[in-house]
DNA sequence: CAGATCGCCGAGAGCGCTCTCACAGCGTTC
DNA sequence: GAACGCTGTGAGAGCGCTCTCGGCGATCTG
């Protein structure tokens, strides 16, 4: 409640430590070139005083922020039904902060808001973005390229593919795929039906094409679109077993999808797993571990990408600066799923 | 990668209209005081340059920063496991950049980050702060009370009946469980249990509140403590079960104390509601949903706690300045709840 | 029609910091 | 013992903006 303190300045750290501002600037960012017993007492100074340095002032010569931006593009679509995108800020978060840089979160919902934060990062008030977007046909994407603004993609862009030099960080979920109808192939299980998400999105098409590589095209009435949702997957379900009754084993695009028809199936009487075996994707534990019986799923380390993706952005804004350039350029990173074992197979 | 373009300055739109920098700088803030035809000339030499105004240099003058730290302690235990903070931040998010303002997520786990959270919020890099802090003894609101930012807080901190003037904003989880035990004696239900949060959170500590409020302390074995999780609920439902295998009600302090209940129950032959009906808090869809029954419950509108809490604060910095003080001091606010009916009870 | 008033605009100071540059002090070399 | 390097420190400019203040023409008053 003490209105506004006046917040103590270099010069007055300066004057207490009797030194030159120049001197106590030194000291803050790390008191390279200052001799000891002066580095003690600027310390001292700035210790007494409560010198914070102003940011704003700092940024404005050095032209860093020492910030980035997370942006999530509607989120109401999905984001917020399960925990993804909790975890991904968390490892995001615990990157950033370990090297000093803020988060800001940008989140948005339709065109409007494409605009503003188009505006907003073009505006120079972050170092870099950490863009999840999903669909293909997003517009963000392009225009944060056109704002110039060093940026690492959460799950591959559509696009990616033909352009070089897209940075993401991804899981395997290709290879996620493959696994898990592997599994249900092991299991003796030879009428595989796939449950897909909404194909615009890579992680979706990813899946599709993992389930293809094992099972060829053979039946191609045993993939069936939906959309990530429960009611999707209880669509899907119905569908899939009107067509084919003799179906004995679901692997389903992501875990709500496969809840959806894991209900059908015991709607339809069908013991899970000796009838159908279903397996899910994403280990979205809440949800794989309260369906009956519980999910067996495809996990990936989504914090952990969260992660990546902040290291990935800080390296490359720390190449352009004057880092050791050892490292050499970063590049995208695809993360490896592990197959999680419950009860649906 | 047109590396840094060397962005556009006041200056530069000055030369271009052929006006002074004070005037475009009029211009840039609204306006006021500067005659139609310059100003038209002025928006126009600002679109042709693509001119953004560079808030660090704005920031160190005006001393404001548009900008509102969010704060969540603790991620680890709760946040993470449901949509509720994803909700809340998106109802912060929607209203903070209604107002041009960011959003800096500052995320905690463990002592040093208090610390440093403490740090930066004293640092003056944002106008205020909004706070989940969940538990009694979190040492970050006094930090932060300390710092001197103003604040709000998400959900009633313990501590704020006896010190004034603690914003907040919180749902009504006394009423919100006198309601859901009501509707459960309504059922014609006597025996009627209730599995409590951990207790030293406040919304936990108000729902046994309002628990006991229509139950009185009638039999105390009735009430069972537990920690918001799945397993937690399980074991406390087996305890119930033990001591009083007569009980015909549950209330359960949350949707995921909920679910583990109810499969104890499954597993004890219990029918669910016909021989013990079961009622949540919070209304985690995705959860609530896929439980067997779906999951009568008691919802909050979390998003709109977010929106309103960005709401307090926002007003509370507008009326530091120079604003309209009409509306006066905002107050603390509580949200009203909302029973969903579904299956359980 | 003179004088007071008002509205609009430009000049200039200064926010708190970093960074370059000059310079002081010291040790080294021939 | 003079010339030369160092290294450590201070002086000062300037980042891009806001905001006060003073000037000046236009309008209002008596």
């Amino acid at each position: 409640m003490t209105d506004t303190a006046p917040r103590p300045t270099l010069e007055a750290v300066a004057a207490r430590a009797g030194v030159s501002r120049a001197t106590v600037s030194r000291v803050v960012n790390g008191g390279d070139g200052v001799r000891e017993p002066l580095v003690a007492r600027v310390r001292r100074a700035v210790e007494e005083l409560g010198y914070v340095p102003n940011q704003a002032a700092r940024s404005l010569v050095t032209k860093r922020h020492d910030a980035v931006a997370v942006v999530i593009a509607e989120p109401e679509t999905r984001v917020f039904a399960d925990p993804f995108f909790a975890l991904q800020l968390r490892g995001i978060s615990k990157e950033l902060t370990a090297h000093d840089n803020q988060l800001v979160l940008l989140l948005t919902e339709g065109r409007d808001d494409h605009a503003r934060v188009g505006r907003y990062l073009a505006g120079g008030h972050v170092d870099g973005a950490l863009v999840f977007s999903l669909h293909l046909d997003d517009p963000l994407p392009g225009l944060i390229q056109h704002a110039g603004v060093p940026t690492v993609f959460g799950g591959r862009p559509g696009w990616s593919d033909g352009r070089g030099g897209a940075l993401y960080v991804d899981s395997d979920n290709r290879g996620g795929a493959r696994e898990a109808v592997r599994h249900l192939a092991a299991l003796g299980r030879t009428r595989i039906a796939h449950i897909t998400g909404p194909l615009d999105q890579t992680s979706a098409a990813d899946r599709l094409d993992g389930f293809r590589d094992v099972m060829g095209d053979s039946d191609p009435g045993l993939v069936v679109e939906s959309d990530f949702t429960p009611a999707g997957g209880e669509r899907a379900m119905r569908e899939l077993l009107d067509r084919h009754p003799d179906v004995d084993a679901v692997f389903a695009a992501n875990d709500l999808t496969a809840a959806g028809a894991l209900r059908v199936l015991r709607e339809r009487g069908r013991r899970v797993p000796e009838d159908v075996a279903v397996i899910g994707f994403d280990d979205m534990v809440p949800v794989a571990e309260q369906t009956d019986p519980p999910l067996t799923t495809v996990r990936q380390d989504i914090e952990e990408m969260g992660r990546l993706m902040a290291r990935l952005l800080l390296r490359r804004l720390g190449d352009k600066g004057a880092e050791a350039g050892g490292a050499g350029t970063p590049s995208s990173v695809v993360l490896p799923t592990t197959l999680v074992r419950r009860a649906s197979a």
